[in-house]
DNA sequence: ACTCTGACTATTGGATCCAAGAGTCAGAGT
DNA sequence: ACTCTGACTCTTGGATCCAATAGTCAGAGT
C-alpha cells in the first residue's frame, strides 16, 4: 500500500483573484526595493502597467495596507511604509519569541518527512545563494523556517509570523547584498536542522533565538550606519 | 508652566474613509454575534443597508479578511470566519505571551498619569459591567489593557496583540453573558493594576498570564460543552 | 426512477464614469 | 517684494454598468 497522500488532492489550480495577484506582485516589488520607502504608489499608473482598471489595484492596496507594507491617507493616496531602526528591532524580537515557541511545539511532532523536506529546501537555499538569486532566497528562507514550524500545528501563530517575516524581509534583502550574513545564515540553518534531527530542543531553541536576534542586530546596525553617513 | 500637552494637538477630526467606517461597523456586528460564523455576507444587501454602493463594502471586506474575521472565496463571496476551540486556545496562549512581554517592558516606563488613566478606565469598565453593556465592556477591556502596554513603546507588537484581541473578543462576549467571568476579570484587573503601581513586575506578569490563560480555558471549555450537547 | 444536461438566477469581479479633495501656480492687491 | 486668493490639474473616492461564474432547478433521455 503506497502511503502517498495523493488520494483526493485534485489538481490545485490557481483560483486567485486579480487583486490577490496584484497584491503579491506589488509586495514583491516593494520587497525588492523597486518601490522605496516614502515613494507614492499611483493607482492609475499601476493599473495601466498591469493592463487592468484601477479597481483591482485599490483592493490590492487594502491588503498591503493591512499587512503594514504601505500606508494610505484619504484622498492623498498610498506610500510605501518606512520602518525606523527601532521598529525593525522590535519585529526581530517578536520573531525570536514567536518562532521559538513554534519550534518548541514542533520538534516533538516532527516526522522524518518533515526533516527531509526542510533539508531539501536548505539545498535549494544554497543554490539560490550561489546564483545570487535574492528574490528566490527570500521565499526559500521563509519556506525553510515554515517547514520546521508546521508540525507545531499552530496556524494562527504561523500566519502572524509569516506577516512579520514579510515586513522585515525587505530590509534583510538589502542587508544580504552588502554583508556576509548569507553564509552565516546558511551555517546556522544547517546547525539548526541538525539539532532538530537530534530532537535536541534546548540547542535548537538557543540557535534559533540567536539566529534571529543576531540577524536583527546586524541589520539595525547597518541601518543606523546608513542613516548617519555625515 | 502648565505641562498640559495640548500645545499643537489641533482637533483630531474624523478623516475616515467610508470603507474604514464600514469595516468598523461590520466588525462590531460580527463581534456582537449579529452575523454568526458561517453566515454569508452579501455585498449588495449591505450596500443597500448602509445606503452606499457595493464598492466601499468590497473594500471593507478586504480589511476584514486581512484581520481574519471573514473568509472570501472567488466568485462565491464572504462568510464569517469560524473558529474551532483549539484555535481559540492558541490565540489565548499567544495573547498571554505577547501581552506579558508588553507589560514587562511597560512597567519600568509607567508614569503616574499612565496608572491613573488605567484606573479611570477600570472605573468605566465597572460601570459598563453594572449596566450589562457588553459592547462597551469589550472596547473598554481592550482600552484598559492597552493603557498598561502603551509605555512599552512597542507599536508593532501592540497592533498585533490588538488584532488577536479583536479575533477572540467575539467569543469572550458570548462567554461573558453566561458565566461569572465578568466579576473574576474585574477582580483580576484590580489586582493587576495594583501590582503595576507597586512596580512589582513578577506579580504583575504572573497575574496577567493567569488572567489570560484562565479566560481562554474557561472559554474553550464552554465552547466544547456547547458543541457536544448530545 | 435516476441521472445528466442546459438554461436561469443570484451574486460577485472588473471597467468606466463622475464627483470631490489636495496640491500648485499665477496674478492681483497691499 | 510679499502674501493671499482662486482657478486649474492631478489623483483618489464612490456609483453605476457590464461580464463572468457558481448554484439551482426543471426537463429529457436512458
Amino acid at each position: 500500500m503506497k502511503s502517498e497522500t495523493h488520494l483526493k488532492k485534485a489538481h490545485r489550480i490557481k483560483r486567485q483573484s486579480l487583486p490577490e495577484i496584484l497584491a503579491e506582485s506589488l509586495r514583491e516589488r516593494i520587497l525588492n526595493g523597486e518601490f522605496k520607502p516614502g515613494e507614492a504608489l499611483i493607482q492609475e499608473a499601476l493599473a495601466e502597467e498591469y493592463e487592468c482598471s484601477r479597481m483591482p489595484v485599490r483592493e490590492a492596496f487594502r491588503q498591503l495596507e493591512a499587512a503594514g507594507l504601505i500606508v494610505t491617507k484619504v484622498h492623498k493616496g498610498a506610500v510605501v511604509a518606512a520602518m525606523p531602526a527601532e521598529q525593525a528591532m522590535e519585529l526581530f524580537e517578536l520573531r525570536a519569541t514567536l518562532e521559538c515557541i513554534l519550534l518548541e511545539h514542533a520538534i516533538p511532532n516532527m516526522t522524518s518527512e518533515d526533516l527531509d523536506g526542510a533539508a531539501r529546501v536548505l539545498g535549494e537555499l544554497d543554490k539560490a545563494y550561489l546564483e545570487r538569486d535574492i528574490n528566490g532566497w527570500g521565499a526559500l528562507n521563509w519556506e525553510f523556517h515554515r517547514k520546521l514550524y508546521l508540525p507545531a500545528k499552530r496556524t494562527q501563530t504561523l500566519s502572524i509570523v509569516h506577516g512579520i517575516n514579510l515586513q522585515v524581509e525587505r530590509y534583510i534583502r538589502l542587508e544580504l547584498l552588502i554583508s556576509k550574513t548569507f553564509e552565516k545564515a546558511q551555517r546556522e540553518h544547517s546547525a539548526l536542522l541538525k539539532a532538530c534531527r537530534d530532537r535536541d530542543s534546548e540547542t535548537a531553541l538557543k540557535l534559533l533565538n540567536q539566529h534571529i536576534l543576531e540577524a536583527g542586530e546586524s541589520l539595525v546596525q547597518s541601518l543606523e550606519e546608513k542613516s548617519k553617513p555625515s
